[in-house]
DNA sequence: TTTTGAGTTGTTCGA
DNA sequence: GTCGAACAACTCAAA
C-alpha cells in the first residue's frame, strides 16, 4: 500500500511560485492533498468581511484551477481548523501537515495548539514563511527590544542579509489520488447572497495570475513616476497589489528580488529612487506585522496609553455620513464612494478620511478600522491597525498631534483637475476647478450653472473644518501628560 | 549611564 | 505668490 500523503495547508498563500509549505511538500516526494478550511469563527472579532469574503472566494477559484492544472485538487472544508486536519490525516493516513505561517494574534494561537496536537498524535507539523521579509522575532534594537520607530526599522531590515530568492512553482505535482471528499466553493457560502460586487469584478483580477499582471504594470508604467504620482488618486501611480500581498497571491520577496532586478536594467530617470521608494512601503507592511506580533492589544486599544483617556463622540449620524460618502467635503466623500464600489482607496485618500473620521468627527479610530475592515478588499489586521493608530496619533511613530489634513488643501493639491472627484461624485461633475473642492463656498451663480443645489443635490458640510480643527487640537491638549 | 539627534505623508500665519 | 517658522514635548535608538 502506498504510504499517505503530505497535507498541505492552505491559508493566506493563495499561490504556487515562492511558496516554502508547497516546496517541502514537493521535496518530501509524497503525493500531496491541498486543502482549505473555511473557519472563520477562530479568527476572533476579526471574521473577514464581505469584500474579502467575495475576493477569496475568486481567489479560491483561481488556486484550485492552476493546482489542477499541475495535477491535484484543492479540498475544500469548513469546521473547526483542528478538527478537519485530525479527520483528513485519519482519512487519508497522511502523517505530514505543512503550512506557512500567519501573525495575527489569535491565528498564532490557534496554530500553536494545533500544532501541538497534531504532534501528539505523532503527526508532523511544520510551518514556514512565505508572507514576509523579515521574521518579527529576529528584528531587535541594540538593546533587545522591538522596534517603535520605522526608520531605524527598515535600516536594520536593509543592513541584514537579503530575503532569499523566491522559488519557481513547481512544473508538476503529484496530487493524492484517494479521492477525498470536498465541498464545493459555492458551499463556503463566501459570496454575497445579493449581488454587490459588479464595481469589484471589474476593478480586479483576483488569483496568482492576476497579482503578476498587476506587478508587471506598475513595473512597466509606474515606477519611475512613483515618488510624484502615488500621491495623485486620479492616478494609477500606486502599485495595486495590496490585496493580492494580503491574500499571499504573490509575496513580498518576489517583490523585492522583480523589483531589485528590474531597477538594475532601468535607465528611465526616476527609476532607481521609485523602486526604492516602493519597496520602502513594503517594509511599511513588515513594520505593521511587527508591531502587531509584539503589541497585539493593539489590533483593538491605543499603543500609547494617554490615548485612552481621549474626548472621542459616539455620533451614529456623523458615521453613517462619513460612511455613506456624505460629509459634504467632495474629496472625503469620494474616496467613501470608491471603497464602497470597488473595495479599495487609493493612499493618500485613506489618509484624508481617516483624518476627517478621527479629527474633524472625533469618532474613535476604532470605528473606521471596522468599517475599512468590512469592505476593503486588502483588510489586513496589521496593515489596518498600523494605518489607523497612525492618523489618530496613538501609535508607533505616529503623525504628530498638530498633523491635521484639511480635506480642501488637499484636494486642490493632489487632485487638481478633480478627475477623482468628479469619477465618484458626479452630482458635482459640472463644478468647476476652482469651487468643486468646497461647493458650499461656490458663488451662487456658479452652482446653478453647474445644476448643483447644495443641500439637496449633494450635502452641505458635516462640520466646519476650521472650527474641527480646533476642537480636535484642545482635546488633544486634554491627554497631553504635563504642562 | 548619559547624551544626542531624529522622528512618512500637514497647516497656518506672518514676513 | 512664496517662504520659513511655529505648532510640543516626548520617546526612541544608537553612539
Amino acid at each position: 500500500m502506498k504510504s499517505g500523503p503530505v497535507i498541505l495547508w492552505f491559508r493566506s498563500d493563495l499561490r504556487l511560485e515562492d511558496n516554502p509549505a508547497l516546496q517541502a511538500a514537493v521535496e518530501s516526494r509524497a503525493p500531496i492533498l491541498p486543502v482549505f478550511i473555511w473557519a472563520p469563527k477562530e479568527e476572533g472579532s476579526w471574521t473577514p468581511g464581505g469584500a474579502s469574503r467575495w475576493w477569496l472566494h475568486q481567489s479560491l477559484r483561481e488556486l484550485s484551477f492552476s493546482l489542477e492544472k499541475k495535477g491535484a485538487k484543492l479540498c475544500l472544508r469548513r469546521g473547526k481548523s483542528r478538527e478537519v486536519l485530525a479527520d483528513l490525516a485519519r482519512e487519508t493516513g497522511a502523517r505530514t501537515v505543512y503550512w506557512n505561517r500567519r501573525y495575527e494574534p489569535e491565528i498564532i494561537r490557534r496554530d500553536a495548539a494545533i500544532k501541538e496536537g497534531l504532534r501528539a498524535e505523532k503527526i508532523q507539523a511544520e510551518s514556514f514563511n512565505s508572507h514576509l521579509l523579515f521574521e518579527p522575532w529576529e528584528l531587535k534594537t541594540q538593546a533587545g527590544e522591538p522596534y517603535k520607530v520605522f526608520t531605524p526599522f527598515w535600516k536594520s531590515c536593509l543592513s541584514r542579509p537579503e530575503p532569499v530568492a523566491p522559488k519557481a512553482a513547481p512544473a508538476k505535482l503529484e496530487g493524492f489520488s484517494g479521492g477525498v471528499p470536498s465541498l464545493n466553493l459555492n458551499d463556503l457560502e463566501l459570496e454575497p447572497k445579493i449581488d454587490w460586487a459588479k464595481g469589484m469584478r471589474e476593478a480586479w483580477r483576483p488569483g496568482e495570475t492576476g497579482a503578476q499582471r498587476e506587478l508587471a504594470r506598475f513595473l512597466e508604467d509606474a515606477v519611475p513616476a512613483y515618488l510624484e504620482d502615488r500621491d495623485k488618486p486620479a492616478c494609477s501611480g500606486t502599485s495595486r497589489l495590496s490585496p493580492h500581498l494580503h491574500f499571499g497571491e504573490i509575496g513580498p520577496r518576489q517583490i523585492w528580488h522583480i523589483v531589485k532586478q528590474a531597477a538594475a536594467h532601468d535607465r528611465r530617470s526616476g527609476g532607481q529612487r521609485g523602486a526604492e521608494g516602493f519597496l520602502r512601503e513594503v517594509g511599511w507592511r513588515e513594520f505593521a506585522y511587527h508591531l502587531i506580533y509584539h503589541f497585539p492589544h493593539t489590533i483593538e486599544r491605543p499603543l500609547r496609553a494617554e490615548f485612552e483617556r481621549f474626548p472621542w463622540k459616539q455620533d451614529g449620524q456623523a458615521l453613517k455620513a462619513w460612511q455613506k460618502g456624505l460629509t459634504g467635503y467632495p474629496l472625503v466623500d469620494a474616496g467613501m464612494r470608491e471603497l464602497w464600489t470597488t473595495g479599495w482607496m487609493h493612499n493618500r485618500v485613506r489618509m484624508i478620511v481617516a483624518s476627517f473620521l478621527v479629527k474633524d468627527l472625533l469618532i474613535p479610530w476604532q470605528e473606521g478600522a471596522k468599517w475599512f475592515w468590512d469592505t476593503l478588499v486588502d483588510a489586513d489586521l496589521a496593515s489596518n491597525t498600523l494605518g489607523w493608530q497612525w492618523t489618530a496619533g496613538c501609535g508607533a511613530d505616529a503623525a504628530p498631534y498638530f498633523r491635521i489634513f484639511n480635506p480642501v488643501s488637499q484636494g486642490e493639491k493632489f487632485d487638481p483637475g478633480a478627475d477623482y472627484v468628479r469619477r465618484w461624485i458626479p452630482e458635482l461633475a459640472k463644478l468647476s476647478d476652482e469651487w468643486i473642492h468646497r461647493p458650499w463656498e461656490a458663488p451662487v451663480e456658479s452652482l446653478k450653472k453647474a445644476g448643483v443645489s447644495l443641500g439637496k443635490d449633494y450635502p452641505a458640510p458635516l462640520v466646519d473644518h476650521a472650527q474641527a480643527r480646533d476642537l480636535a487640537l484642545r482635546a488633544l491638549d486634554t491627554i497631553k501628560k504635563k504642562a
